[in-house]
DNA sequence: GCAAAAGTGTTAACTTTACACCCATGT
DNA sequence: ACATGGGTGTAAAGTTAACACTTTTGC
């Protein structure tokens, strides 16, 4: 090992890609940096990766302690090592990935190198720091898709939604019209979502119903072979 | 930079998981290790990157030390850093992924790291040095779902291939028995093969037609929106 | 009573599946 | 003449796509 290691010497850090909807648009989120390189910027989540620490446990910890989100599972998205894509040296970049529900939690950043956390638009930002952009591009089209291959816009609504929201979050990410008729025969064809028996309140038209997404029917229709698609 | 790196020390590696097709089996190409750990066994062909060497750079010659495979196309496939990962330390790798037609390449490793480089039968596979088994794995979970989706097939093919030979490829690695006048209508009525003209020569049964891939007529295709599925 | 979004069904076009026999070649 | 794999068509079932009006609610 020692000759290994004399040989020369490395980072590696986590980056984490977590995506919201909201208010019928495709959210990120993003910290304002509390340091240089960079300071000021928004950039994704991230951090150097601890010497005894699994990269996946690497991606819970800096996004805890740079958001305060806990316990949100991730996957790996790619590895971005490009020589030149940190100013401060050879610093390779394992991105992650995950879609999470924007109202369930509270941002607030425990150490300075984030000043604060927040949700910012997908499709109205400014340059990020370093590769990220790149890095968000990617994980954009990986979103669009897992979309339609899996029943994955749950993640980013309430626990209960209306099939309007949900053809819309489908609308906003694949960038195209759903017939909205077909639409709904065809996500309530699978049987995966459940009517919570309640309704809208308080809106300004007629009330539209509540559905639930039944994972559990989910997880035993895929070990028997069924494929979601949209 | 100078506390980044004063923190601690890590190496990182790229893997390369190549995928043939011969005889009618799904091939993978392995080395025999000349070096101590796991001496004598099978691995991925792999080894540490470069300070200054991206890692697509490092893929490719490391590849090529170890194989004598020269120009493959690689893409990534996944990052693996588990901390007991490495006997030696905390070594990161990044799997890279390629399909290649066997009979074009010959297979002669530059450096004594490697005591041969082989191909072998996939369904068929002693335990592989540190996790390589478990990176195989996933790389074929991969190429189960490209080939879905993709027309990658003909990568694993010679240039002029029957409809027989393609049919059994799909078999063999989606491990379904396939309908073959319905797998033939299908796999026409997209226009990517053209047929050479040529037939199997030396065959004792009526001899099969030879098709080419149509690459020219798929890349147009496919920025119309097309998209291949099988 | 009006504005706004919810909710609903049918038809035609297309795609997928299931299935069996004759053909060409070498031995 | 026989063994081997090559090559071909059809009909039924299922899926997708296109399309417009009535209902409920708050103001």
């Amino acid at each position: 090992m020692q000759d290994l290691y004399s040989d020369f010497h490395s980072i590696f850090s986590v980056d984490c890609v977590i995506f919201g909807f909201d208010k019928g648009e495709l959210k990120i989120l993003l910290i304002e940096r509390g340091e240089e390189p960079y300071m000021d910027y928004l950039a994704l989540p991230g951090n150097i990766v601890g010497e005894d620490e699994d990269l996946d446990a690497a991606a819970g910890r800096v996004l805890n302690e740079l958001t305060g989100l806990n316990n949100i599972y991730m996957e790996q998205l790619h590895t971005f090592g490009e020589v030149g894509r940190h100013p401060q040296g050879r610093i390779i970049t394992v991105a992650y990935f995950s879609l999470i529900k924007v109202k369930r939690h509270e941002l607030y950043p425990k150490i300075p190198f984030a000043k604060k956390a927040e949700w910012r638009t997908f499709h109205d930002l400014p340059k990020l720091a370093f590769d990220h952009s790149i890095i968000l591009e990617k994980a954009y089209r990986k979103l669009q898709r897992k979309l339609r291959y899996e029943p994955i816009g749950f993640e980013l609504l309430p626990d209960k939604f209306t099939l309007t929201q949900l053809q819309q979050l489908y609308e906003v990410i694949l960038e195209k019209e759903i017939d909205k008729r077909n639409f709904r025969k065809k996500i309530l064809s699978y049987g995966l979502l459940t009517e919570s028996g309640e309704k809208q309140k308080n809106v300004s038209h007629r009330a539209a119903r509540l559905y639930r997404f039944n994972k559990r029917r989910y997880n035993s229709l895929r070990k028997i072979g069924f494929n979601f698609e949209i």
